[in-house]
DNA sequence: ACACATACACTTGTATACATATAAGAACCG
DNA sequence: CGGTTCTTATATGTATACAAGTGTATGTGT
């Protein structure tokens, strides 16, 4: 693979801010490039990336602390989660999208809502055909909206953390037969529920929705295993 | 200040694992010897642990990723905290206490529960007379305990991540007058609850434990700014 | 005296050199 | 032939050199 060489190390004059190694690394685990349990040598990813080890090590580092990968021994390797741990991050999230539901109601503003109605009606004029990447992608802007509107930093934090690493899963719930029909049903009263403040029934749905795709990993899982 | 000087830079020959950068920069921040919005320049830090350049950098990097501090431009600084993301943060620990209390309910074992009993044990045992420092630890110590017995790695980590963002803040609200007493009292019902594999009882215990320590940061802001 | 331009010092970003540890393979001994 | 030890290759941890950018201070011109 021939990559963009530069002599200085500067930046390569792309017009704009290059991709970082860590972007291009965590992109590269997510997408199933870089596999659970893989070894990460830095001398091989400078390469890939076109740098020297220095920055490579710093994404790695970053990426560790976004447990990303872990150091074992010395090495980096990209972290495995178990069944039982995936379970575990889709009952916080479960909370925590409850509590952003809550809030958004509580605190959303007049682009919040532009916002969130926006995403909503995207949602809905997605073709019937639409796969399952389009799919993630609306549903994906519609709770990042309502993340956004609950303006909690801290909770935006957590999420965004949470997300990242249900992010590696990629057979989204969302292509389960009838899935995406029920979802936009619960899409349309989460809104409605938050654009008229009422800040229980927000996040009552909203732990019902995210239960709901819980249980249908649940189900994806046993019929594998089963 | 004469530091250890390593002519190699390898190990210094401590005997064990020596105090990484990392965790050395995040006590001074934590301790308050590093203020917020503080430049933080790499080699006054290297200078200061005692090492190079390289190694400042990647617990930059961490620490960043932590959270707890920032790029700005191309310099790093220890994060600022407005009183509102404080709250909001409290506000996030309510949920997820709440949720630690009722898995630890749930999941816990044996050791868990000789871990529970011991550090409520630790509580009660302490002088009338005790520092805030004394209580702090005590309590961190019995609310740990019950984080580890909920057994959930991602609630574990969120939770981690959260208290070491009010860490900064070492007023604590158990010096407030007759808190701590009250406070062993919910230790103690909380402990009955979880033991007692009453996960309602017990969720609903710590968030109100949450809620009076929230609401008792509050009234000591609003002592100070009125 | 004030504004603007230029030079310099300081800091970061990256590359590279080197020491050290670890693991794999080869050789040797039982 | 198997096990153990030594050797060596490879990867990491750290230090250092150097380029580039930024902000400040100084000097000059009006």
């Amino acid at each position: 693979m021939v990559l963009p060489q530069t002599q200085t190390g500067r930046a390569i004059p792309t017009g704009r801010q290059s991709v970082t190694p860590y972007d291009r690394i965590k992109q590269a685990i997510l997408d199933g490039e870089l596999l659970p349990g893989q070894p990460l040598t830095e001398q091989s990813l400078a390469e890939w990336c076109g740098v020297s080890r220095t920055p490579i090590r710093e994404a790695l580092v970053a990426l560790a602390q976004d447990g990303m990968i872990e150091r074992r021994n010395r090495a980096f390797f990209v972290r495995e989660r178990s069944p039982e741990e995936i379970l575990d991050i889709y009952d916080v999230r479960i909370t925590l999208e409850a509590s952003a539901a809550r809030l958004a109601a509580e605190r959303y503003n007049k682009i919040d809502r532009i916002r969130i109605e926006q995403a909503l009606a995207a949602c809905k004029e997605l073709p019937a055909d639409a796969d399952g990447a389009a799919l993630a992608q609306a549903n994906r802007v519609f709770h990042h909206a309502i993340q956004t509107a609950a303006h909690s930093q801290a909770l935006d934090d957590l999420l965004t953390r949470l997300n990242l690493h249900l992010a590696r899963y990629p057979a989204t719930t969302l292509t389960s037969p009838g899935r995406w029909q029920s979802a936009l049903v619960e899409h349309a009263e989460l809104t409605e529920a938050i654009l008229g403040n009422d800040a229980d029934r927000a996040a009552r749905i909203a732990e019902e929705h995210f239960t709901e795709a819980r249980d249908i990993r649940l189900a994806l899982w046993e019929q594998d295993t089963i």
